[in-house]
DNA sequence: CTTCTGACA
DNA sequence: TGTCAGGA
């Protein structure tokens, strides 16, 4: 299947995501509140992230750990879009997506997720290395 | 047992 | 941000 819709797919449970960002579900939260991601819900209101929440937040968590704060962090990643406005998809073609990467999410997906971690740590190189030192925007925003 | 919202000694 | 309540 297309690897944009992928990881577009509303996967995971808010307590996946906390073990994943290492992020408190008090902060994934807040940070919802402020439209800085935007979640899927299930029919019980439970928020389902897909992997590009995933690292999204994990953008938030490297601006917070820079000392922005939710105004800067908005001037630098601007709101969130829906999922669905990223997912043009019907509810059961969704559905249909999501079983079969819930076949073999635990292991390599998983594993993805984490390489991708490591990736955001150390200044990176490729298409994104345009995020700008956000080190210099902190002394604004804090 | 997990998640959700609202609220604050 | 943490944490507790009260309900789903």
């Amino acid at each position: 299947m297309n690897d944009e819709i992928r990881r577009n797919l509303a996967l995971f449970p808010i307590g996946i995501v906390q073990k994943l960002t290492d992020l408190t579900a008090r902060q994934i939260r807040y940070y919802e509140q402020h439209m800085l991601v935007c979640p899927a819900r299930t029919e019980g209101n439970q928020r389902l992230f897909s992997f590009n929440d995933v690292e999204r937040l994990l953008e938030i968590k490297r601006l917070i750990e820079q000392g922005l704060n939710i105004a800067g962090i908005k001037t630098v990643l601007g709101t969130a879009k829906t999922s669905s406005e990223l997912l043009p998809l019907t509810e059961k073609e969704q559905a249909k997506m999501v079983k079969e990467v819930k076949k073999d999410l635990s292991d390599r997906e998983l594993r993805d997720l984490l390489k991708k971690e490591i990736l955001h740590k150390p200044g990176r190189t490729g298409v994104h290395s345009n995020t700008f030192n956000a080190g210099d925007l902190s002394r604004f925003f804090h």
